[in-house]
Order: structure tokens, then sequence, then C-alpha cells
DNA sequence: ACATAGCGGTGCAAATTTGCGCCACGAGGT
DNA sequence: ACCTCGTGGCGCAAATTTGCACCGCTATGT
């Protein structure tokens, strides 16, 4: 008899998980099954192939000799899997469907997202599945379709549509508006990024509209920047669509926007072909440039 | 979620096989599966991707353009596998487990099948698998590890050795011997293989050692031809390591062999490191080449 | 020294998948 | 006109797989 045939090509997928994930437990997580099913998987897997693949200790299951030889072959067969999932999409010309979509968290209540919002207005018959994420999701392995990424420049395998070059500015509460004058920030709290520790002087601020206002706080992520400022504990700068949005801040006196990075539509090529990804691709940059100022 | 994760990777096997063997029920013979869950694998395979894959009908499935499109990459990730099969027995160094062997039909009973026999004697931790069959296994689908063949010559992304080059024999049985005399073969039947009709004066005949004798039946196989023969109904034309074997047959006389054809081993090129193949494959080669003389 | 968190392994009951046997249907031969 | 053979589909009982809850273990941090 065939002997591939008896193997379960199912159990290389769970192989994947494992090699990646490092454990077990963290592949169930990652592949919606349950810890002792993959470890069963796996067990099963080595018995059909008479190899062991991976060896067992209580940090986890690291790959042997025999299982980095075998890691490859099952890469490019998730490669090609992924590539029949384009291919397949892509010859479906009916306007309905799902368009599964990633955008950075931030984005969420932005004109971005409500361009998305009203996407789905005009194709009643599109779903849109959303995931919002700080990590990329991967357009190669199709997780998702369309990725939308605020970024200096995008590599890859993959297209980039520029959708808009942002600007950035700085923001703040009213009340601190009101307070400011025209004398480079002196007396005047920024919020910094995380930036490394001790560097109250930092040269970007020096280079900026207000280079006499004094670094406080060191916050990670667009919301905490956005809950301090309205709490009027300081200027903090943020890309003007995702500052213009936030209805507790408005932008600082005495400055002009700066420009910023750019906003980007990635997909794989392939996937154009499908009819429902195309629309949204269409739709999502012609709306989008047709309101670049908001950006 | 990854889409990709929710579909079962083994679904793709059985479309191949269908895809392959044109309708469920053949596919699943040939997987080992019963009818029923061939099909229900690919209703959900095709849930799984939107698509429909088959078209049904009571002739059986036929590839819908969706389908084809999906044929080469599947066909892919089965190359992948089986290569990543090769890969993994080729890191196995015991001398131990299971050797497959494809042979024609005809082979069993003759000095190779003798050899093979005898290399399990050596080597009481290894295990043959001996395929006899008219149709070649797939050495690229890892269907076996060595295949033995007679041919003129061989094609393939495989290694072949040669074991022999071989000589062929007009064969009769005993009694027709007797009555045989050095007159070219007038008034002997000889017993052809299956050309077209109405050819009873041969090209090859006129050319042969017996230009005189008369063409009679046509038999596709050489256990007909060895059947006949021994019947005493005309000389046959064998090969030397398979004529001599037959107890009932003995060369013709008024002839010397002919050339014939070569006795291949094959095997693809990455099966050779596992240590049990290539004992196996330098025990074959080394000792037909010692007896090259039987063939 | 202790507590905790994360790891792989395992027994058992529930959920899922499978194989069997049957159906209706249509093509091809008699 | 009839019969046979092979097709896909479907219901039901058996077999398999899965998820859950544990276990013992070991690093790590307190």
């Amino acid at each position: 008899m065939d002997r591939l045939t008896q193997l379960n090509w199912d159990d290389l997928k769970f192989f994947l998980a494992i090699a990646r994930a490092g454990s077990a437990r963290k592949a169930a997580h990652g592949t919606g099954a349950n810890h002792a099913t993959v470890a069963r998987r796996l067990t099963l897997l080595e018995e059909m192939l008479d190899a062991r693949l991976f060896d067992r200790s209580q940090q986890g299951l690291t790959l042997t000799r025999m299982g980095e030889t075998l890691l490859p072959y099952a890469e490019r067969m998730e490669r090609e899997l992924a590539g029949a999932s384009r291919a397949i999409s892509g010859q479906d010309t009916r306007i309905a469907g799902t368009v599964h979509v990633s955008i950075p968290y931030f984005m969420v209540n932005t004109p971005v997202g409500e361009h998305i919002a009203a996407f789905t207005a005009d194709n009643p018959e599109i779903q849109i599945a959303l995931q919002a994420s700080n990590q990329l999701a991967s357009l190669q392995r199709h997780e998702v379709d369309v990725s939308i990424r605020y970024a200096k420049e995008v590599a890859g395998d993959m297209v980039g549509t520029v959708l808009a070059h942002c600007q950035k500015a700085f923001y703040c509460a009213p009340g601190l508006a009101k307070r400011m004058a025209d004398n480079g920030g002196q007396g005047i709290d920024i919020l910094g990024w995380n930036e490394p520790h001790d560097e109250s002087d930092a040269e970007w601020i020096k280079a900026s509209p207000f280079p006499n206002a004094n670094l406080r706080h060191r916050l990670a992520e667009g919301a905490s920047q956005t809950l301090f400022a309205t709490a009027g504990l300081g200027l903090c700068i943020l890309p003007c669509f995702y500052g213009d949005a936030q209805p507790g801040l408005i932008r600082a006196p005495y400055h002009d926007p700066i420009p910023d990075r750019t906003l980007w539509l990635l997909y794989h090529k392939d996937i154009r072909d499908t009819a429902r990804v195309g629309l949204f691709i269409d739709y999502m940059t012609t709306n989008i440039r047709k309101h670049s100022s908001d950006f």
C-alpha cells in the first residue's frame, strides 16, 4: 500500500504549530484544539514516520534533528495551501462573502474605521471580518485578505498601495491650550512615547515647535497618550487622523502639522482577483484618497 | 482566527485521490477508506473553501474549474510530503525496519527473487515488503524505496543502477528439443508476444536463428508463454534468467543467447541515505553483478 | 524555603467520525 | 424492454477522536 496515504496530512499542521509555539499547550491555544489532542496527534505522526520529532521536557517541546529536517517541508506544504486558498477565492466572482481585514488597534475609531464601516453600507452582501491587532496578521499565510498599516515603508512579497501621506501634530486638552503662549512651550509638559530612560532633554523636542517644553511620562500606545493628554497632563504627538478623532483633544496652538508616516493598504497580489476583495480595495483607495486632507 | 488552521489538511489527500480516481468509490478503494467518508470529506472541504470542486454525476466526479485550480497545489503538497518522508527516513541510521521493494511480477521466481530472499537471511533486523506488480510503483511518491525494472532505458528524477545486461534465448519443452534439427526451425512453431494481427511472417522471425519457423499464438505475458511452451506447443523467447528458472523448459538447441534488455535497480537519490535501504541496494548490486552470467 | 505557573502525560466520558447497508438513478449491454 | 453495473447520497450503530480534569514534575520568583 501507499505509505503516505496512511499518514494524516493534518498532523503536519499540528507539527508546524508546535514547532512555532514551542509547547503543545501554546500550539493548542493557537490552533483552537486541546493540548492533549495536539500532543496525541504529534505522537501519532511520530509513530507513522517512525521518528522522534521533538524532545520532550518540562519546558516544552524542542525540535530534534529529525524535526528540523521535517520543518521546511511542512512549511512548504503550508505555503502551498495558502496559495491554493488565494487561488480558489481568486476565482470567486461573486460580490458576496467575507473580506478579512486587519488594522492596527488604534485605527478603529478613526476615519479609517469609518470608511470600512461605510463600505459595508454600500455592499450589503459582503461581510467584513475586522481584526484589530497590533501584531500584523500574515497575508502570506492568508490569515487576512487585506492589511492596513501605518509605516514608513513596507516590504515583503505583497502589494502595497499608498492610501495617504499622513501628518502628525501636537494635541492637548482645551483647557491646556488656553494656558499656552507663543513661547516655544515654556512651562508645558510633553508626553513621550517609550524612549529609553533619562532622556528628558530628548533631541526631538529641541527640534520640535516646542523646544522649551518639558518631557514627562512615557506612554507606549496612543490610548494612554490620549488618556493623559485629555486629563490635561501635557501635549502629546499623534497622527492627525487619530488625534482629530479624539473628542477630548484639540490641536495645540502655535504650530503646524508635521509630515509623518504613510498609510498603506497591503494585500497579496493574487487576492485582488477575488471580486469582493478587489471591490473593498478599490473603495478604500478611492474614498480615503478623496479625503486625504483628513490625514 | 487563522482561516487555514480551520481547514483539515488531510481533506486535500482525499481531494487528490478523487481527482485521480474519478469517483468517490474508486478513490475510497485506493485510500483504504469508505466511499461515504471520501464523499463527506470532499463536501467538508468544499464548504471550508466555499467552492464547488467537483461536478457530481452518475458517472462519477469531474473537476470544476475551481477544482482544476486547486489540483496543482494539492499535488505540490503531496510532493513535499513525499520529500519529507524520504528526508526523514534518510536520517534513520538504524540497520532495522522495512525496505519496500517493487519488482515485475515475473521476476518473483527468478534469481532476482532469490537474491532478495537471501538478503533477509543476512539481515535479520530488516523486513522486506515485496510488491510484485506489473504497474510500476512510484518512487516519486515514496510508495516504495526501491524498484527493480527490466527495460532498455530508464528516465525520471531517480537514480538507476545497472544490475546486469541480460540475454534472451529461445526455450522449449525437452521433448520438442529432441525433435528439432539444424534447419532454421523448419516445421517448428514460435509463440509470439502480442504483435498486431496477421503478421505470421513477422520480420523479427526472419532475422532470428529460426527464420523458417512458423508464428503461432499470441501471448501477452511470460506466464502464458511458459504454459504453452511447457506443453510443447512451440518455441518461446524469454529472458535467460527467467527461462532458466522454469522447470519445464530448456534452451532450444542450434542457437546462442541474444543480447536483451537491462536489469535496473531504481531508487530516489535521497533514499540511499537510509541505512537499511543503502544496505539493500549494495547487497543487490554486488551479488547480482557477481552472478552476472546467470542473466 | 516556599508558592506559583507552566509543562507533558493519562483516564474517562462526551462528541465526532467512520463504515455499513441501503436507496434512487442513469448509462450500456442484451 | 429489460437487466446489470457503478454512481452519489443518507440513516444508523459502532469505532474513534476529542475535551476535560487531573497527575507529577520543574523551573522561576518571592
